[in-house]
RNA sequence: GCGGGUGUAGCUCAGUUGGUUAGAGUAUCGGCCUGUCACGCCGAGGGUCGCGGGUUCGAGUCCCGUCACUCGCGCCA
């Protein structure tokens, strides 16, 4: 008989009724009756019920023992009585009765409870993450990690990509991320850098030839943390050869389309080939942000143009300084108190921001858009008639009270609506598809100001008032990047994203066309409100990197002394090529419907990039800091 | 670097307007219990209330500072 076990704790059911056994697991919860003991015994695969009555001597043994000790049972498998069959339970048709038991390791009193779905505070779980990992929801998530890597790999060697490592130890890149760095032993005063991704280095496997490359890779950046975000990390890395945007798209869409379909326990994944493409300042203006969540209805509207000479002195003001003003509608919400949209602009001043404005539409019971659009074209009195306003016809308003017909006929209650004419908020409320009884939030600043405030302002309206859809998973593709940006700092046009992109029209676009008109064959993938990845059709020609790097005021010098071992081997013949590289650990914390990413990730750093259990980073003896030529500047604090 | 939240028993939390000896659940220890599967019942031990300072006759509670964790902003091509 094996040394710890014939069946794992999930192997048993009415078959092996009779038979002698051998379990080995971890005791995850025990009930002691005096006279009659059950312990319930797991394993990775698996939990069964193991009794031991008075006549057992695993009896006195087991009771003593605690929760989370390792033991192996030799015993018989019997069949439950019915009523005391556990249907919520794969093994609850039988039971181990326990003859021996042996002790392979005792367990002290535990800092968190594994046989229990209760929280745990963080720096707990991962001080014992050993143990922490041993409960249900974290250990099913691990291994949905495995299983979605290994169907990644899968799905692309199957698309004839060929797996390659690349190296870890490599050369500090002067742009992008902050480097982790590695001191050198052999070359005092020098050091390698942790990869950030291995963009070079799939780059350059293009340029030797190999056509289809990808890699499950490990990626480090040194930069401040986020739920979604941690220090290491790993991408599905992926290169192609000869290829267009479109090549790439058809590529990787099946590729996360499946692996979704795959994992995603029902939801609804958006189908492969059917990825909306929004081009950047769409998504800016209509989202207010570059990682839209598409589960979210609320689409965000322009509404600049109806100020400037409103009367509302912030917004005219905002305007004519060239700024912008976004409108956010938010549906069912014009009888909320005032409660919920003061404390939409505490929310919104919180955030840094100078705050969201709003204005109520009436419920109006008559057809409003076609009133209104009737309105704004000046065909009015016609429609009059079948408008009704707060529960009395417009008609009738007018000739009871002798009312001024501007003010009601206004559609919109709230201090910007008092600027604006009748008409002119039909015309808003025409261009933002609200209907009576809907709310408009407002957001105005600079462009990138207004349109990142407009898309917080959509996100949290949203998850107030419960809009954002369940239950599926929504991709898009993110196009057109804009290759440069004005660099308000610095003064000057700078690259907005990657330099290494190819800019749409290449040298030619270069040549003519405005530096901020131009655009990059960039793309990311966002799904549900991540972004999943970030890709491109790469710059392969040196004389438009050249260019590219010159618009941005940088030196043929400063290309060569910066980039010369990817420009070299350009100049040796490289291939038209692209790719993306999808995040990992963002795919399976999706598929594993959890808020952070540390949730799917085995052994992560804390938020402050510390491993607490194992102590990293940690001091390190004078010795080997001398060995590398290190010398610390701060006194090490203790610890 | 900045802002929000949290910090009370091994663990999860409650703690009122500043007022007696800081409570509960769970875990631990002891006792009882032969059919439970969140077993049940009885009892016990367990606290620098994150840390430092202040106000007060009196501080877990109010004030100031500080630390830790976490969420967000900056940052992350």
């Amino acid at each position: 008989m094996h040394a710890y076990r014939t069946h794992t704790c999930a192997a048993l059911n009415q078959s092996a009724v009779g038979q002698s056994v051998r379990l080995s697991g971890w005791v995850h919860n025990k009930r002691d009756h005096g006279g009659v003991l059950f312990v319930d015994l797991r394993d990775h695969y698996g939990i069964t019920q193991i009794v031991a009555d008075s006549d057992s001597p695993a009896l006195p043994v087991l009771e003593k023992l605690k929760l989370e000790s390792v033991v192996t049972i030799d015993g018989d498998v019997k069949a439950r009585a019915p009523e005391a069959v556990n249907p919520n339970l794969p093994t609850g048709g039988i039971e181990v009765f326990a003859r021996e038991v042996t002790i392979q390791s005792r367990a002290e009193e535990l800092p968190l409870i594994v046989n229990s779905a209760e929280d745990y505070p963080e720096e707990t779980r991962l001080k014992y993450r050993f143990v922490d990992l041993r409960r249900e929801r974290v250990h099913n998530n691990i291994i949905l990690r495995s299983k979605v890597i290994s169907s990644l790999r899968q799905r692309m060697i199957a698309q004839g990509f060929n797996e390659f490592q690349t190296p870890i130890l490599g050369a500090s890149s002067p742009e992008g991320a902050r480097d982790y760095l590695v001191p050198s032993r052999l070359h005092p005063g020098r050091f390698y850098a942790l990869p950030q991704a291995p963009q070079m280095f799939k780059q350059l496997l293009m340029v030797a030839g190999f056509d289809r490359y990808f890699q499950i890779a490990p990626c480090f950046r040194d930069e401040d943390l986020r739920a979604d975000r941690s220090p290491e990390f790993y991408q599905l890395d992926f290169e192609m050869s000869f290829v267009t945007q479109e090549d790439v798209f058809q590529a990787i869409e099946p590729v996360l389309a499946g692996v979704f379909e795959e994992f995603s326990g029902g939801k609804t994944v958006t189908p492969a080939g059917t990825f909306p493409r929004i081009p950047y300042r769409e998504a800016m203006l209509k989202y207010g942000s570059d990682k839209p969540d598409l589960r979210n209805p609320i689409e965000i509207a322009d509404v600049t143009e109806f100020f400037g000479n409103s009367g509302f002195g912030i917004f005219d003001s905002i305007v004519s300084r060239g700024g912008v003003i976004r409108a956010i509608p938010a549906p069912n919400t014009s009888e909320m108190s005032r409660k919920f949209f003061d404390e939409m602009n505490d929310w919104a001043k919180r955030e840094g921001f100078a705050g969201l404005g709003y204005a109520n539409a009436r419920g109006n019971q008559g057809p409003i858009e076609e009133f209104a659009f009737n309105f704004w074209n000046g065909d009015a009195d016609q429609s009059i008639s079948g408008l009704v306003i707060d529960g009395v016809p417009a008609q009738q308003r007018i000739a009871d009270e002798g009312a001024n017909k501007d003010s009601v006929l206004g559609f919109l209650k709230g201090p910007i609506a008092r600027h604006l004419a009748p008409a002119e908020q039909a015309k808003l409320l025409k261009k933002l598809g609200c209907k009576p009884g809907d709310s408009i939030f407002f957001a105005a600043g600079k462009e990138k100001d207004a349109a990142k405030l407009a898309g917080a302002a959509r996100t949290r309206t949203a998850e107030i008032l419960g809009l954002i859809e369940e239950n599926c998973f929504k991709f898009c593709w993110i196009v057109d990047f804009p290759m440069y940006e004005y660099d308000e700092d610095a003064k000057k046009v700078d690259f907005s994203h990657n330099p290494f992109s190819m800019p749409q029209g290449e040298m030619e676009a270069l040549e003519t066309q405005d530096p901020l008109d131009i655009l990059a064959w960039q793309y990311d993938i966002v799904c549900n409100g991540y972004e999943l990845s970030s890709g491109a059709i790469r710059n392969h020609r040196p004389d438009i990197m050249y260019k590219a790097f010159e618009v941005a005021g940088y030196t043929k010098a400063d290309v060569d002394e910066n980039f010369s071992g990817m420009i070299e081997a350009f100049k040796l013949g490289a291939p038209p090529h692209g790719g993306s590289a999808p995040g990992i650990d963002r795919i399976v914390m999706l598929l594993a419907d959890e808020p952070n990413i540390r949730e799917v990730i085995a052994f992560p750093l804390n938020q402050r990039a510390q491993d607490l259990m194992m102590g990293a980073p940690s001091q390190v003896s004078p010795r080997q800091l001398r060995d590398v030529h290190i010398r610390t500047v701060e006194a090490p604090k203790e610890g």
